[in-house]
DNA sequence: TGTATCTCCGATACATCTTGTCGGATATAG
DNA sequence: CTATATCCGACAAGATGTATCGGAGATACA
């Protein structure tokens, strides 16, 4: 498959949810959960994962949540997708035991997939979070949560972007 | 799942195959499933979409099989795609039905996610079979065909490339 | 004309991965 | 001290992908 799993589909609502929180505030999970009808618990461990990764932190204790970490400038889908879906793919020898594939030599696509793997991957960190926040936040959405005290937040950066084409798989 | 499906990987594997074949011969199915040690019904069937698609032509009878319908210019990565797995993806809600989603109003990522699938698609019709093959043919391998009846070979075509990036993912 | 050998196609068991759930540990505000 | 949050590993349920089987249609060749 080509397509996003359903973690990290539920990642990036979580990070855009997260995005649109006042700036200071935490944000509980079960909050998230509610908002879009997930299972809190799974989204926890997504939320674990994410803030691993270091794209958002976290505050223990009753009145603990996460946070955003960096701008969504500075947050690309392909780091989402690294942090939860533990990221490379595309050829299928790579994912598990590089010698089982007991036939290296006669594999004539593994190089040159990697290449290609190489530009879907660069594809994907130039798009960045702010891509599908938008300019403007939502602003809709209602907030219990609380004042954060380590503030981590990072400096913004720039990004552009690139490729177009001509005729589409189906869409 | 960023990655392709080991069907996906056949049929790769079997275009290669039939690239580097000469030109007004047919090869077997069982013989490109011996190649690669692959299970012969499965790979029959991957033909047997690619062949739907119009990318490769088959021969029916004792001395049939198939041969390359297109030139390697003229098929892309996202056709080959397509015509394995089905093709769309990408955001989860699209897969299914689409009503199932009960919140579409709360989704905030699902139209960003169809434009950025539309750039990965993009990329990926950018890319043809002759970026794998190589300008040369691999020229190592065997071939105990037959000559083919049908004709349907059909002009080449250009296509040029773009896209590069800083970051990668992790490879 | 029969037979062997291809491509074709649907249905179905098997494997693997994803998703979801449970139990318990650590940290902190009140 | 207690309630409530993040953490973390392990396991059950479900979905998806992989592989297999049985049989039908087409054609070269004896």
């Amino acid at each position: 498959m080509i397509g996003l799993s359903k973690r990290t589909d539920y990642g990036l609502l979580a990070l855009v949810y997260l995005a649109a929180a006042p700036v200071g505030r935490v944000v509980r999970t079960r909050d998230i959960a509610e908002q879009h009808d997930l299972p809190v618990e799974l989204l926890a461990k997504i939320l674990q994962r994410l803030a691993k990764s270091g794209m958002i932190a976290s505050t223990p204790g009753p009145t603990g949540g996460y946070h955003l970490a960096r701008s969504t400038d500075d947050i690309s889908i392909g780091q989402v997708v690294a942090a939860i879906e533990g990221a490379p793919a595309l050829i299928h020898c790579e994912r598990t035991d590089h010698n089982r594939c007991n036939q290296l030599d006669k594999c004539t696509i593994r190089k040159p997939l990697t290449r290609i793997q190489a530009r879907v991957y660069d594809l994907l960190n130039l798009i960045t979070l702010s891509e599908i926040t938008g300019p403007e936040p939502p602003d809709e959405l209602v907030f219990q949560s609380q004042i954060v005290r380590s503030n981590t937040i990072k400096p913004a950066t720039a990004r552009d972007r690139s490729v177009r084409g001509e005729e589409a798989i189906r869409a």
